[in-house]
RNA sequence: GCGAAAGUGGCGGAACUGGCAGACGCGCCGGAUUUAGGAUCCGGUAGCCGAAAGGCUGUGGGGGUUCGAGUCCCCCCUUUCGCACCA
């Protein structure tokens, strides 16, 4: 034959197919289709959904793609996941939303722009029709008619709107931050354009600068964004951990240590510190500034050596931040001659400056117990400091500032801090913590690690944050009814100088919206993280030119029930969403507290042990292996290589294996299908009474009921796809076996040839009809191609995505007798068939009954028989 | 360093609450079919001993709880991921 070396979707499959001697059995040919049926979706709009109280909703997501232009096997496996649950939950009656949109903003865009001059939008829509013509190839039933591009005016302006939203209610605010900067294009640039401290495009060293930037206030939800986790019960625990350590929660104490004069004196002037240790404070032998604290300044003011001083300050503060990209630094200081005054014990203690202390956390000060924090006993080794014990370990064993190697961190006994000495340490943590704020020198406080989140971007292809600053009046917001601000299109893209934005005078100069004097747009764009906080909501209601969307059908819609995506976005992502979450209930436009009720982070696709990427040349291309072996081969393959939530290998045998699967499918069933047309669904029970069944025939109905309850527990909520899909399998052999039976088969004859095979028996034929009714069903979640052309051919007029899913009938997977292993002194020495329903008297019976058994009782006495019903015996002997 | 998760055949992986370890698939071996190869269908496939019946050993290593442990507890090893000076 020619077609020999041809890929396997050309071969000329089962032409001489099961069972059948010299009939014709149609190819699968998942090519043609794969189109028919994608075509038929689209013209009957199959997937496309609108609200109906008569149904429970549905809200399956799967995190929406920035558009690229090339689908990854990554993309692949995460619609295969979010379609296969979003086919159940359809099937399972469900009103299901399942739409999608692109993640359209962002730097990609803008990078192409200037290393290639393509104007962002053209890139950006050029690759948004590539991916979705691949995602349409791979058959996800989505509500295509609710696409959205957060790069549409008719998005973004949502974006603008919720911002002055949040702007009017203090959370949105301006303030300075540092930005990364590179001095020769003289432009700011974002953490990914930094490469080992060097700018991307031009290799200088990146430095930094202050510039004024917006914030969303999402500390202001902080706790209630750690109260949130512990509902959140079906999350990945360990993506619920990042988000715990993220947020960063710890309780303690804020102390003032007056500052002295230079002649020893406490002044009015203080430093307020941090503490989660307050029960060490006597053993504060030194307080310690950032280089960024306000005070190292006034210092060094006051200092006669101001020079050196503000040069050792500055050192640190270049130096943190390349450090902070490149992993370690040593611990460094410098002691500002000045002292403060320990509060607790009235003692003059010295301040430093030092780079591990870090001006964005608490108040950029500590106070520095070398005996009990690690970090500050290595920084008084170093340079001297005395080492003050104050905690002793239980024991009687005690501790030497001289001898001890590490800090003491436990709790223990408290010595030489005045009237707590003698207390433990715990109990003397809230003692202390009164004290202090009995006597004025402090206040119990809680500190976050979550910082507000900065939004600005000094770029071109975002969202136009819509503020005006006016000479006049200030920072006024765009009036809604001016908005969407809109992207000018002409903006030469250069890559140096300021932002895009603020080299167009059009865009620039405008007319102040309160007062009508001369003013200035603000040329910052938002980060693309705001887009993708809120576009789950924007799905319910795409089309809204009012609000961002109608709040009663976000009331039907929303949460979100099943989300799926990688875990790249186990933080930022998921955290600003839950804060926008909370933001809209606030506005009084949702209801709920969690976006997401139930995440699944699913697990990366490698190859050669690596991620696919371009520059290291292991990409596999989806659409090259849709076009060998058909999009059901493929989805089918991502999702039973491995459960959900692994990372896979790819391996190209494991996808032949999982075409194989489906060609035997359709071998099996494509040439019954004029056979089971006639064939009633939901046969008369009587027919089905096991009584009246053969053994082969009741082994076959038992298996398919036994499936389809398997399949059904391991689909939802677990999603374990794969054991799923092998159960299918086993349905799938369980049927092959069936046709071998000679007792319920014979030939159909041409002449002297036999054509095919013909149950003989009608409850054979009810029984078989059941089995592919039910698989094709079951198999249309992972396959739906090959299932819905199957189901056509099985005779159903209406398509498969009205079909429910199979129902499960107990007594059918019930079997009428099991097989139970004996153990004798926990070992297995026999297996017995017993009736299912066997009680354990009678297990027990059979089991001493049992000669193999009875070998290695004799001469021994039995102690002990365990019967668990329905799985085993244990046998004690002695 | 801290925290979390995971270590099961040649490989990907099953085993829900402690109850037949290795489902299902890949690969490999054998048989049928075929002029032949491929495809297809059937069977076998943890290791060791044995002609077989059967036996012994086995879920990273060591200990423990239990009639019974891949599963629970303690110690150790390895890998992956996350956080890495957050006071």
């Amino acid at each position: 034959m020619a077609t020999r070396r041809c890929p396997p979707s050309a071969r000329p499959f089962g032409a001489i197919g099961l069972r059948y001697s010299g009939s014709i059995v149609a190819d699968y040919t998942p090519r043609e289709i794969d189109r028919k049926w994608q075509r038929r979706w689209q013209e009957s709009r199959a997937f496309e959904v609108t609200e109906d109280a008569s149904k429970p909703k549905f809200y399956c997501l799967e995190m929406y793609a920035y558009p690229s232009g090339d689908a990854h096997m990554g993309h692949v496996r995460n619609y295969a996941i979010g379609d296969a649950v979003a086919r159940l939950k359809r099937m399972q009656g469900a009103n299901v939303l399942h739409p999608f949109g692109w993640d359209a903003f962002g730097m990609p865009a803008e990078n192409a722009a200037i290393q290639r001059g393509v104007h962002p939008e053209t890139w950006t829509r050029e690759s948004i029709a590539r991916m979705k013509g691949q995602l349409q190839r791979l058959g996800i039933s989505y509500d295509w008619s609710r696409e959205i591009a957060t790069c549409d005016p008719e998005y973004y302006r949502w974006n603008q709107w919720l911002f002055t939203r949040m702007f009017e209610r203090g959370l949105a605010y301006r303030r300075r931050a540092t930005v990364n900067w590179c001095p020769n294009d003289a432009t700011v640039l974002a953490n990914e354009q930094v490469i080992d401290g060097t700018c991307w495009r031009c290799g200088a060293t990146v430095t930094t600068r202050e510039l004024h930037q917006w914030f969303l206030r999402i500390t202001a939800y902080a706790q209630e964004l750690l109260d949130g986790l512990d509902g959140l019960t079906d999350w990945p625990e360990r993506v619920v951990t990042m988000q715990r350590n993220w947020v960063g929660r710890s309780e303690g104490v804020q102390a003032r240590f007056p500052i002295c004069d230079l002649q020893g004196r406490a002044t009015e002037r203080a430093i307020e510190v941090f503490t989660t240790r307050i029960d060490t404070i006597c053993g504060a032998t030194f307080v310690v500034l950032a280089p960024e604290h306000e005070l190292v300044e006034q210092f060094a003011a006051e200092s006669p050596e101001a020079r050196t001083f503000r040069a050792q300050a500055d050192r640190f503060r270049t130096q943190d931040r390349i450090a902070r990209l490149s992993g370690e630094i040593e611990k460094e200081g410098f002691d500002t001659g000045r002292t403060a005054m320990n509060p607790f014990t009235g003692q003059a203690v010295p301040i430093w400056v030092a780079n591990f202390v870090i001006g964005g956390y608490g108040t950029g000060a500590i106070m520095a117990v070398p005996a009990h924090d690690q970090r500050d006993f290595e920084f008084a080794r170093k340079y001297d400091v005395p080492i003050k014990i104050v905690v002793q370990p239980p024991g009687d064993d005690p501790l030497t500032a001289e001898t001890m190697t590490e800090a003491y961190t436990a709790p223990g006994v408290m010595v030489d801090s005045g009237e707590f000495t003698g207390l433990d340490s715990e109990v003397a943590w809230t003692r202390m913590a009164e004290r202090a704020e009995a006597r004025g020198i402090g206040q119990r406080d809680v500190q976050f690690r979550l910082k507000d989140w900065g939004i600005s971007r000094q770029r071109y292809w975002g969202t136009p944050i819509p503020i005006v600053h006016c000479p006049a009046c200030g920072l006024v917001p765009v009036p809604d009814e001016e908005l969407p601000v809109v992207l000018p299109q002409v903006v030469e893209f250069t890559g140096r100088g300021d932002s895009p934005l603020a080299q167009n005078p059009e865009f620039v100069n405008v007319k102040c919206p309160a007062c009508g004097g001369d003013a200035a747009r603000e040329t910052d764009t938002m980060d693309t993280f705001v887009d993708s906080s809120w576009y789950f909501y924007r799905f319910c209601d795409p089309h809204n030119g009012d609000l961002p969307f109608d709040p009663v059908k976000a009331r039907y819609w929303a949460p979100v029930d099943f989300y799926s995506g990688g875990v790249e976005h186990a933080i930022l992502h998921l955290i600003y969403s839950r804060f926008f979450c909370r933001v809209f209930r606030d506005l009084g436009m949702v209801e709920h507290d969690e976006p997401f009720a139930r995440l699944l982070t699913q697990g990366m696709v490698l190859k050669d042990g690596a991620v696919m990427s371009k520059s290291k040349g292991n990409v596999v291309d989806p659409d090259d292996m849709i076009r060998r072996y058909g999009a059901d081969a493929l989805r089918l393959y991502v999702m039973f290589v491995a459960p959900p939530e692994k990372e896979v290998e790819w391996t190209d045998a494991s996808l032949e294996g999982s075409f194989r699967f489906l060609a035997r499918v359709w071998r099996l069933v494509e040439p019954l299908g004029r056979l089971l047309r006639d064939v009633p669904v939901g046969a008369p029970a009587a027919a089905l009474a096991a009584a009246a069944l053969q053994p082969a025939e009741r082994q076959l109905w038992r298996k398919t009921h036994q499936t389809i309850q398997r399949v059904t527990e391991d689909l939802y909520p677990r999603v374990h796809l794969n054991t799923a899909i092998s159960a299918l399998m086993e349905l799938v052999n369980e049927l092959y076996s069936f046709s071998d039976h000679a007792a319920v088969w014979s030939p159909v004859r041409r002449g002297d040839e036999a054509v095919a095979k013909h149950p003989t028996r009608p409850e054979a034929l009810i029984v078989l009809k059941e089995a592919i009714d039910a698989l094709v069903r079951m198999l249309s979640i992972f396959a739906p191609h090959m299932a819905e052309e199957l189901w056509e051919q099985i005779g159903y007029q209406e398509g498969l995505t009205a079909a429910a899913w199979p129902s499960l009938n107990a007594d059918a997977a019930k079997a009428e007798e099991i097989i139970v292993p004996v153990q004798v002194n926990g070992k297995v020495r026999a297996r017995i068939t017993v009736p299912a329903d066997s009680s354990e008297r009678h297990l027990e019976q059979a089991a001493l009954a049992d000669p193999a058994v009875q070998a290695k009782l004799s001469g021994k006495s039995i102690q002990k028989v365990i019967v668990a019903k329905g799985k085993l015996v244990s046998v004690v002997v002695r």
